[in-house]
DNA sequence: TTCCCCAAACAACATATGTGAATTCGGATT
DNA sequence: AATCCGAATTCACATATGTTGTTTGGGGAA
């Protein structure tokens, strides 16, 4: 029945293209994505468009919030998102004492940008590429929602550019060339990843490292 | 007198290419930065170089090893520095609060990444040495080491090239043309901004946004 | 002062990626 | 089955930035 969820506990549901979160307004609470994906990014007066961060299944979006933080960037859904709303106001004394995974999650994130900052600014199209496919079926693999060498990747050629620095056009043109070499099939919302090896030298990525 | 120091929080100094931290070793502590520059960094196996962050005075280096994370990149002397060692193992309810200066560090340095992946992946040349000594200058201006529109800035042209992933010819082509237009002064390590909000719009900085 | 060395500055040329536009494809809707 | 519309694909061309190498400059050591 409706009346026994927890009052400060709620689903909720967004549709694709919907803001999950505004710049500067203080969000409903934070959000632990169930399903469907969501993306932080930052657009520039003349259009130019970075997306800072993907939320997948299992993220937390946006731990900051528990911190006090306002958001700094937009938030919007990439496909249908189905959430758990968490009250922000938990201080963060009990955070930390009763949820070690929403410590993870912030830390992660944290990497995954460090890591970011060095696709952007050292790695050539076909390695941000290559780096970028790994790193999402290394999500989407560790939260039990790859199949063998396949998930989903519910991203248009347009999001990859805006996540990877690039025009569509050389998204497109990369991809291309991806293939040809055998190091990715790409059709229909639906990645394979024939050699995880090779995909890995491609990107760039030293044998030690790793890719989250 | 040397009894009189705190035995777990000393003052240790570090000169310039000398390390910090290095991967994946457990580092000796926390260090709060009184007096220098640092900086995190990622080399590609080829020798590509990024620098991913950048401690001043006043900052923390490295927040999240006290969440109980190993340093998953190098970091570095880029000046002599002197810090303050505070032990890691703080348990993480205390430092939540006795130490709101802290999580102020962590997050803030969150946001500064994001910021900073916009930077590398849409911003031009020019945009991104504008948006970089912006960010410094008021970095610094904060830490009370600004004098009125300048302040030091201890950094070769290879190591902006490193911050901003461009290479060291084409960010001495850029300076010169930031020169020319009168947007900056750089010369032995000191840094002048003639006009902010001029080196602002040449950022690609909306009114609104802040630059860190 | 002289020497030395690293950083800065400069030049010529190469190339990865961007731009603008047209065409094709594929899934949804009627 | 016919239509539609956003996404993907392809093309020709433009340009920002990279590459290689040389020259100049300035501060520290002897």
């Amino acid at each position: 029945m409706l009346s026994q969820i927890a009052p400060d506990e709620d689903l909720v549901f967004f549709r694709p293209h919907e803001f999950i979160a505004r710049e500067s307004e203080q969000p409903a609470g934070l959000y632990h994505m169930l399903e469907g994906w969501a993306c932080r990014y930052r657009t520039l007066s003349d259009g130019r468009r970075q997306i800072t961060a993907l939320y997948l299944p299992g993220d937390y979006c946006e731990p900051h919030w528990a911190l006090g933080r306002m958001p700094s960037q937009p938030i919007v859904a990439l496909t249908n998102v189905r959430a758990k709303r968490v009250p922000c106001q938990v201080p963060s004394g009990a955070l930390a004492d009763h949820q070690p995974s929403f410590w993870k999650s912030l830390v992660d994130g944290c990497e995954r940008q460090a890591n970011w900052l060095v696709t952007l600014g050292r790695r050539t199209a076909l390695e941000r590429l290559s780096h970028l496919l790994l790193e999402l079926f290394e999500r989407m693999r560790q939260s039990g929602l790859a199949y063998g060498q396949q998930c989903a990747l519910p991203l248009t050629q347009m999001d990859i550019a805006d996540l990877t620095g690039l025009t569509p056009v050389h998204v497109n043109r990369t991809l291309q060339t991806m293939r040809t070499k055998g190091l990715v099939e790409l059709q229909s919302k639906w990645l394979r990843i024939p050699d995880v090896a090779a995909l890995r030298q491609a990107a760039a990525i030293s044998q030690a490292d790793a890719v989250i």
